[in-house]
DNA sequence: ATAAAAAAGTGTTATAAAGTGCGTTAAAAG
DNA sequence: CTTTTAACGCACTTTATAACACTTTTTTAT
């Protein structure tokens, strides 16, 4: 599941996922779609059911004392919204007020779907041109500070 | 059981979960809630009864000679609300005006209910957006002076 | 100590808002 | 030209919340 898609948000605040991904989410069978915040860009981080069980099982897990951990959790734990997804529907998903305003679509009528493989991302479409143009940003001072719990983890 | 949400106290000090968790309570076969302070914030956390049993079990057990051990136990024993709870009906909870005080939502008509995978935190949503946006406080000291017996609990 | 009053807690209903489902049209692909 | 996909619009359903009524508990005054 890779690639851009300039799509569609309606009134709902609803999109619906491009046809060419049908074939993937029934072959993993899915029937549910996580999303939630990106921790260091203003964009959402877009997750199977399958993938984000994995990943808030193992989040949760970690220890909360370290405050780079808790923020974590705060972040992407609790700014999940799980949506039931079916594959062979409309794979429609609705997009909460909150996390849309942390990605800045607030009054977008159009995202941008990035698809990473086992996730995707969606983005400002401005936010994500530039991002495309100018270089990378404040990742490279998280890797520094990050605890070694989570070194490993790809969010 | 993830996600923001901002939901409504009425003025009797009742707030209700969101439809979109009762699924999980009935399958987990919940018929009680916990309330109690975060020891490490002004918040509130929110266990399942079956979670809380757990929970408190192996808090209550530990040495509290430690006076970190017996803050902690304090804390969050000693200030757990017990509320019997519905999820076939309005899964409404009261929240007692010590624990209002504590995680300043003495005034407020809304508060922020964030799910954390198998607990619930209860903020001010203006301390929720500033431990968003801001940095991490206190914890890091916490982490130093925590005992051995507690550093793989999670809270 | 008792009765009255006030406060706290519980439950119900009504209504506006949010979310869901589905048919239709428009656009794109083969 | 036919088929598939995307986008839009509408109707219906569910959910959230405020308002109200009632019960129980606590407080106050006699």
């Amino acid at each position: 599941m890779f690639g851009f898609n300039n799509i569609s948000i309606d009134k709902k605040s609803r999109f619906s996922f491009p046809a060419k991904y049908r074939d993937s989410f029934i072959n993993s069978n899915e029937n549910q779609i996580v999303i939630t915040k990106d921790p260091q860009y203003p964009a959402l981080k877009v997750y199977l059911g399958s993938e984000w069980e994995q990943i808030s099982k193992k989040l949760s897990s970690l220890q909360g004392l370290d405050p780079i951990v808790r923020n974590l959790q705060w972040t992407i734990l609790g700014n999940a919204s799980v949506c039931d997804f079916e594959p062979h529907g409309r794979m429609q998903v609705l997009i909460s007020i909150d996390l849309k305003k942390y990605a800045q679509i607030e009054n977008a009528n159009r995202i941008c779907l990035i698809g990473m493989g086992n996730k995707f991302e969606i983005w400002n479409q401005e936010n994500w041109e530039q991002r495309q143009t100018g270089g990378s940003l404040a990742t490279e001072i998280l890797d520094i500070v990050l605890p070694e719990s989570i070194k490993d983890m790809s969010f």
